[in-house]
DNA sequence: GCCTAGTATCTCGCTCAGCGAGAGAATACG
DNA sequence: CGTATTCTCTCGCTGAGCGAGATACTAGGC
């Protein structure tokens, strides 16, 4: 494929709608982020502890940092500055005390809402136009979407680790 | 809306897809960027640079920065980084000599089709999956969600400037 | 023509996120 | 026990991005 291809391919419309809503989630999160003095990174950090709170998972440093990528004294600078913000809390593993434990504050939770409730509920609302049968369609559609991207990514990764 | 409602809401399941889609596409262009070198911001640079040169749009510092968000200060440091870099050449515009029009390198093309390249084709392969009028809904979807997007980012620039 | 205001870019000094290396503290395992 | 391993944190550094201001050019009234 090559670029004359690529823009004359109706197919290639979904391909930069699937990019557009990207830039705009991006955005939306960016825009939250700068409102409440936080970093890109301190936004996926929270939205990590979020969803390892709502699912009942203990969360360390480690692991944090390993899901966002940071190596071990930049997640300890994160946390650093989740606790000061008042937004997580270290706790000692009382198991392995080796370990800390990242519990989230109830203002991260407010935090948390205060940010996805809204766009959750205009995206919800923005459903109702459609029919529960196109609905199902548009689910798998962006399953596969995001299938062949972890895809991708997996082989380029394994071309050049 | 609580949490509590949002898990019983079929719908969320739709909302959680758009967000791992849009993670999916994150890392990838995380994964393309660590990989040549480049950050983040210079991996939107290149985007939006290759965009507008597809769209035979002039591009000088200012708007870049403005587009990315930057300072000048910031802008100036980028357009460097892409010069060294082989990507971009500066040139003083003839008609207003106090611009500099920015020009996407032979290189950069292709570094931006190396990494598109293969993505887009993994999405347009597993398109093949579905049919035109499926696609037809998943596009009236997308676009539906991300103007919801886009609402729910202006209303909140609104509230507070 | 000339002076002033406005615009586009760049320079300087600074802050702070993240990295590499390694120390400290606790556990696991021979 | 004592050695290896596993977590976390500290230290010093690099570099992206910011604020303030310098520089260079254009536009418009007189």
């Amino acid at each position: 494929m090559n670029a004359e291809e690529s823009r004359q391919d109706p197919r290639l419309r979904l391909v930069h709608r699937l990019r557009a809503a990207t830039v705009e989630f991006d955005l939306l999160g960016a825009e939250f982020a700068a409102r409440h003095g936080l970093h890109p990174t301190d936004l996926r950090a929270l939205i990590a502890l979020l969803d390892a709170a709502r699912a009942e998972r203990p969360v360390t440093p480690g692991r944090l940092g390993e899901q966002l990528r940071l190596n071990s004294a930049g997640t300890t600078a994160l946390v650093d500055r989740l606790e000061r913000l008042g937004l997580v809390r270290r706790e000692r593993d009382a198991a392995d005390r080796r370990r800390v434990l990242l519990t989230v504050e109830p203002r991260a939770v407010d935090l948390g809402w205060s940010f996805f409730g809204p766009a959750i509920g205009a995206l919800l609302t923005a459903m109702d136009a459609f029919t529960p049968a196109e609905l199902d369609t548009a689910e798998r559609f962006l399953a596969a979407m995001t299938t062949a991207t972890a895809d991708t990514r997996a082989t380029a990764a394994r071309q050049q680790p």
